[in-house]
DNA sequence: CAGAACTACCTGTACGATACAGCTATCTGT
DNA sequence: ACAGATAGCTGTATCGTACAGGTAGTTCTG
């Protein structure tokens, strides 16, 4: 902004991040997909999400977890009642709302979860192995913040 | 490994890890489907992978790709088709080899791959409005750090 | 307080991206 | 020259998702 070489700079950074991210959610796809192997015969990963918001935040109406995961509300109520059948969630009436299902986390559910982020956070620990700790750490909070940055931009356009 | 407080920031570290790899992944993915506002009216993104690929390192035949994408040869056949239909790359029979068909790049193609890198490039630009390029180029090292990592260990199982 | 407007959820349907199985044409090694 | 491998295509199935429409319950308004 201030200088030439630093508009240079910039653009090159941002070319780069654009490839790397494209790169890893590539990535994040194949493994997705050709992970049969282990956690996903566990819990699909919308399950995943689902359970990890739930624990975090608390029980919550289909409406408000479609709105958080970005989801259209007919897409929350088909995974939520494929979990209920797979017993990870339950449904009880909202009691302050006639219309609302509120859906929390079984126990099931919720250790069935914890699995699957040990199994991640293992499948990191090994894919970072060669990693110092600085940079482990460093990763992390950029990742979060370039999260942030964008949950604070959501409509793009 | 060498002590406990370094084990103990490494699981933290690689449980933030993650957790914001999981959340990068659902922005991306949301992005994907929410926009068909820009870029993905103009090149669905699987096409936009194909044509940086075959951009960056030249017409390649359909198994090529399959396997540097990590996708089926009939999802990649497919997609070429379309990608034909549609004028973004060409096909002609591999001269080494009469079983094969080499993909390449039509300008067309090329240009509309350009154009949605640059408004991908446009859009971190924005939602990085806000960092330092110190942090910009911190951020695309490690995500290319990462991804390296994760390339070099593609059968996680 | 009655009807209108809204909201929460569910169901029907469609679509896109993908995988797997099976096919044909071609190539390669013995 | 034949057997087996390989390149690509096509058929079919699945999964995750969206959009449109329906029903029941809620809130607003005159």
């Amino acid at each position: 902004m201030t200088d030439e070489h630093t508009a240079d700079r910039d653009e090159l950074a941002l070319g780069r991040i654009e490839t790397e991210v494209a790169l890893l959610m590539r990535f994040g796809e194949a493994t997705r997909r050709g992970t049969g192997t282990t956690e996903h015969r566990l819990l699909d990963r919308a399950a995943y999400v689902i359970l990890r918001h739930l624990a975090s935040v608390g029980p919550q109406n289909v409406s408000a977890l479609a709105a958080k995961l970005n989801l259209d509300g007919s897409t929350v109520t088909r995974q939520v009642s494929a979990m209920q059948r797979d017993g990870l969630i339950a449904r009880t009436p909202d009691p302050t709302d006639g219309r609302g299902t509120v859906i929390s986390p079984t126990p099931a559910g919720l250790q069935r979860m914890a699995a699957v982020q040990a199994a991640r956070t293992r499948l990191y620990g090994d894919i970072l192995a060669a990693w110092s700790p600085d940079d482990r750490d460093s990763l992390a909070e950029l990742l979060h913040r370039l999260n942030q940055a964008l949950e604070s931009r959501p409509r793009p356009r």
